[in-house]
RNA sequence: GCCGAAGUGGCGGAAUGGUAGACGCAGGGGACUCAAAAUCCCCCGAGGCAACCCCUCAUGAGAGUUCGAGUCUCUCCUUCGGCACCA
């Protein structure tokens, strides 16, 4: 009897075979060659969406292949659980963040595990749970003792309506999003980690990370952003005292060129010179206004206003009027920056628009300078120094190294490295986080909640309204002793970013049910993760912050590696469209199942198009996978999202052809059930093939050594998914019933059933079996190709003529270079083309082509 | 603005410096069927040719390197990701 393919069932007998066999748990087992599969583990915002389907599935299809490859792997899973939807939900529906994040939770479970993945479930982990919460307080302390952390003050987005600090995603064009009230920069005390400290050691150990791809190298290269160069100082005078305002540059070449100095608006001396300037306090004031972020701030319009005060040049002593600026970072260098108009963009149209003198200081090969027009060239550093001086005719190394030396001997300037990284800053305005360790003692000050005290347990009954913390408004959590003094203090409200959560996860995986410490010896067998799958998006934060935990932990003696993560696989985004109505100074977005021909299908009226975006809770574009999961089962969706776009490769949603993936497993179900129907395939009698059944075992072990490059080396999964389509055509095409015949399908069938099941594991499990194998498919060998039956006696060779196609001719596999030109000579239209002509050159490739220049 | 990617038929994509369009979707034609669905077979980049062969053009635009470029280099355009409080 042959039964119809029916994937629920077959899935549901795939899942509980695995479950009862306990198929996926994973054991430490020294000697055994170990593999560590991990996928950025989910935000848990209600429900799956197609980015997750198509990160976890790669992540699965990784992990058993690597078992079949006979690996001992850990894949395991747990939810990123604290963070600011939560705290939306709570405020939308009145439900406290900790249900709304459990009920998604739950839901999410399930259809991870109708999906069939390969993971070990007994090491899932929640981070809002207070057994994993409590090492990110632990570890917190042991950094303030050794004074990585620290407190500082820092800038936020204050929405003045809702009297609240705002997210930089809840800053929308300036004003808050659920207030519309315009929203200013406010200073805070937070605390920060100096992730500063490890820059240089976060730079170097990029270079041997072989196993990431070049453009997350270089993207965290560029993000920590070293550069050498000089730090020096205009001194000044100021109530009666001399003082100096240190700016950094790496274009100290360019010193004699400075015709003013620029500060920040944050700049203490900004605050301190607009005392009694009631223009330039509303000039401070202006600066204060709009968002924080850097993209922000770079395409702002470039304002600034003369302070009226001027600085001394440290070389000259000539003044130099000093200006505030708005496009002068605090956050970078010293928050002040040395004006050169003639050699630099910024400087230059600064210079134009208040009328500054712009002096040419650099000379490239005697190229014309206009004072009107920038050019490229005036930035760069081939040139030689002009106009200044005793530096005339240097070059900019020894320009740089000369002007150093005499800042030096002044004690107004040195050779300086500098990083664009800055400090992270972990403190958060927020409730559903992890509450960061530390009492506010009206005696004591600042004291750290000591080691045994630990966790400080996150209330979770409480239910945001919007307007501040609710953990400062609640007594029960608020008000504490302190641990020094004994007397009345008050706990921080503030909690954690949620990176902190996600910096170190992966290492609790390896020992989630120790209560006594945080990492234990488990964590030496299993780390580092042998393949970390996770979208582009978190290409620099989350897995920088993530190499800096680990260095931490190192360092503290809790790991043995320097890097967590040998290999990274970038999975692309899904994207989908974005539609939106701006109501008031608020914007809904609406879901693209609920929007037909631009206009929201409940209502007849029209949405605006926000073009194509990350799928994602905040912009309400996700495809809810679960529909298609039901409609075609598990397998079916696992295929088509491998199938229909290289994993790093955007993929950009539409469910209009997964209908193939079904066609394909249908046609193989019934493939496999019609062979089998037909009893056991005779062993195969490798002498006694004929020349088609040859060609079809050809196939098969081509598809073997293709498939076998892409899944373990190229990680091209839509092409392991493309090549056994054409095995299956092949097999389809091959009708002939000898009992070798059925032989060589049996080894096709093989070939095809053992090679997707890392992809479509349920229908690969039953089909193993019809195929006659007692030990289930997860365990089985992964099938390597026989070199002897990929040789052909004969290759085709394509024959160009200055390198255009213009023959094809058959010859021995083992024709040498002279025989397979006579050949080639021998085609009429490739002698058409040559037509007497010389032949200058003749190309031989071998088993590909042969080109004659002419 | 800065940093990093991507751009190939009607669509998703293949081509690991060597035959551009594998594989699939959609579409067209046919078989089966009372009919439909499902399934199976054939066609399917544009232009030239009565037709086959064959030729020309074509991988966002423009240049370059090479016997040979979708692939490498440069410039530009468009789209996407990140920019430190979305995760």
């Amino acid at each position: 009897m042959k039964p119809d393919y029916i994937p629920h069932a077959v899935e549901r007998a795939a899942q509980d075979y695995w479950v009862a066999h306990d198929s996926f748990r994973a054991r430490e087992r020294p000697g055994a060659e170990k593999f560590y599969c991990l996928c950025m583990f989910p935000y848990p915002s209600g429900r799956l969406h197609m980015g997750h389907v198509r990160n976890y599935t790669i992540g699965d299809v990784i992990a058993r292949y690597q078992r079949m490859r006979g690996k001992n792997v850990l894949q395991p899973i747990g939810f990123d659980a604290f963070g600011l939807p939560a705290e939306n939900a709570a405020i939308a529906n009145g439900v406290p963040p900790a249900k709304w994040t459990w009920d998604n939770i739950d839901y999410m479970r399930r259809q991870l595990k109708a999906l069939g993945f390969a993971i070990d479930w007994s090491r899932e982990l929640a981070t809002c749970q207070p057994a994993y919460y409590k090492w990110n307080q632990w570890l917190f302390l042991r950094m303030l003792e050794k004074g990585i952390a620290y407190k500082k003050t820092g800038v936020v987005n204050w929405d003045p309506a809702d009297q609240t600090v705002l997210a930089n995603e809840q800053v929308i064009d300036g004003r808050g999003w659920r207030t519309g009230a315009l929203v200013e920069k406010r200073e805070i005390p937070m605390y920060y980690l100096r992730i500063t400290g490890y820059a240089e050691s976060l730079l170097a150990d990029l270079e041997p990370l072989t196993g990431w791809p070049e453009r997350v190298r270089t993207m965290q290269a560029n993000w920590i952003g070293r550069s050498e160069g000089v730090k020096l100082a205009f001194p000044y005078s100021i109530d009666q005292r001399d003082e100096k305002l240190w700016v950094f540059t790496t274009r100290a070449d360019t010193l004699m060129g400075t015709t003013f100095v620029a500060i920040a608006a944050e700049h203490p001396l900004a605050t301190r010179l607009a005392q009694g300037k009631p223009g330039l306090a509303a000039f401070i004031d202006e600066c204060k206004q709009g968002g924080t972020t850097e993209a922000e701030l770079a395409t702002q319009e470039k304002k600034g206003m003369a302070t009226g005060f001027s600085v001394k040049h440290p070389l000259t002593g000539a003044p130099l009027p000093l200006w505030v600026g708005n496009y002068v970072l605090m956050a970078y260098g010293e928050g002040a920056v040395m004006g050169v108009p003639g050699h630099d963009e910024r400087d230059f149209a600064f210079a134009l628009k208040y009328r500054l003198p712009i002096v040419q200081v650099i000379d490239v090969e005697k190229k014309p300078y206009d004072k009107q027009q920038w050019a490229e060239w005036y930035a760069e550093k081939t040139g030689t120094c002009v106009n200044s001086g005793r530096y005339d005719g240097l070059p900019y190394g020894k320009a740089v190294d000369a002007i150093a030396a005499d800042l030096e001997k002044k004690g107004l300037g040195e050779k300086q490295v500098v990083f664009r990284l800055r400090d992270w800053g972990i403190s958060r305005q927020r409730y559903w986080g992890c509450p960061i360790p530390l009492i506010h003692c009206p005696l004591c000050g600042d004291v750290p909640v000591p080691d045994a005290q630990l966790p400080v347990i996150l209330p979770e009954d409480l239910v945001p309204d919007g307007s501040g913390n609710p953990l400062a408004k609640h007594a029960a959590f608020l008000n504490c002793k302190c641990p020094k003094c004994g007397g009345a203090a008050q706990r921080e409200t503030d909690t954690m970013d949620t990176f902190v959560d996600s910096s170190w996860y992966f290492l609790r995986y390896c020992s989630n049910d120790n209560a006594k410490a945080m990492v234990d010896e488990r964590a030496r067998y299993w780390m580092p993760v042998d393949q970390y799958i996770g979208g582009i998006e978190h290409a620099i934060l989350h897995l920088l912050y993530s190499r800096f935990w680990t260095k931490v932990m190192r360092d503290l003696g809790l790991v043995g590696v320097s890097e967590p993560f040998s290999n990274l696989l970038t999975q692309g985004m899904v994207l989908n469209q974005i539609h939106f109505r701006r109501e008031g100074a608020r914007v809904v977005y609406f879901n693209p199942a609920d929007v037909e021909d631009g206009v929201l299908k409940s209502d007849g009226k029209p949405v605006e198009a926000g073009g194509l975006g990350t799928m994602s809770k905040s912009k309400n574009n996700g495809v809810d996978p679960q529909v298609m999961v039901d409609r075609y089962g598990a397998d079916t969706v696992r295929c088509y999202m491998m199938f229909t776009a290289p994993p790093e490769d955007t993929l950009e949603w539409s469910d209009a052809s997964i209908e193939g993936s079904a066609r394909f497993l249908k046609g193989l179900w019934k493939q496999v059930q019609d062979h089998a129907a037909a009893g056991p395939a005779p062993a195969l009698e490798v002498a006694a093939l004929n020349s088609a059944q040859k060609k079809l075992r050809q196939k098969t072990h081509a598809t073997l050594q293709k498939v076998g490059d892409d899944l373990g080396r190229r990680l091209k999964l839509n092409t392991v998914v493309a090549a056994n389509m054409e095995l299956r055509n092949a097999v389809a095409d091959f009708d002939d019933a000898s009992p070798q015949g059925r032989a060589v399908v049996q080894e096709a069938l093989e070939a095809l059933v053992a090679t997707l099941a890392p992809i479509t594991p349920h229908i690969c499990h039953a089909l193993w079996q019809a195929l006659g194998h007692v030990e289930p498919v997860i365990d089985a060998r992964w099938p390597e190709p026989d070199a002897a039956a990929l040789k052909a006696d004969r290759v085709t060779l394509v024959v160009q003529v200055n390198g255009k196609l213009r023959g094809r001719v058959e010859v021995p596999a083992d024709a040498g270079n002279d025989a397979i030109a006579e050949a080639a000579l021998a085609d009429d239209n490739v002698r058409k083309f040559i037509a007497g002509a010389a032949i200058k050159k003749r190309v031989v490739v071998p088993g590909k082509l042969v080109n004659f220049v002419v």
